[in-house]
DNA sequence: CAGGATCCAACGTGATACTG
DNA sequence: CAGTATCACGTTGGATCCTG
């Protein structure tokens, strides 16, 4: 639950499965999300392995998230855990 | 995750597996959690039909706590989640 | 562009005391 | 026994402004 809990780490793992994603990107595809939250929600996750973070330049500087292998495992619990709430319509 | 999140849920259901248990049964078996925490849990766990609440007796008053099969199904989720986390090392 | 710093409001939590 | 009520507190999040 530490790893995968919370409102937005699934959302963020789930946009990030098809490539490195730059922030403010990323920060509108969660639309509700301030990116405040967002720098905090990537910076723990960074930590926990679930993603990759990457500076691709400087001046304008720019950062790719990515999702790792550990992060796809947890996107797979997270699945299951989807198909779980849908089969019992939560 | 509004459902089986947080710190708490996925121990309430695991101590409520072998049958009913009673509410200071079930506050000592969980050892950190406060009371209040604890009627907090249990009534949302109620209202998402995970826990079923019986009155036993009155005077002196008398409550258990039984999993439903639902919340079954939620503990049987967890449970692939902590084979993720055990897995990982987590 | 990708954050960092700051301020403030809202919420979750624990401790304590009380009740039918 | 199984809660409810109240308060104090720390944490969390959003909003806003600032920066290399």
């Amino acid at each position: 639950m530490r790893v995968i809990g919370g409102k937005w780490k699934g959302s963020i793992l789930w946009h990030l499965q098809d490539g490195p994603v730059r922030f403010n990107e990323l920060s509108r595809q969660l639309g509700g999300a301030s990116k405040k939250m967002l720098v905090q929600r990537l910076t723990e996750m960074e930590q926990q392995g679930l993603v990759k973070r990457e500076v691709i330049s400087e001046r304008p500087i720019a950062v790719t998230y990515e999702i790792t292998g550990f992060g796809r495992t947890a996107l797979g619990v997270l699945e299951q855990l989807k198909d779980w709430a849908i089969e019992y319509d939560i």
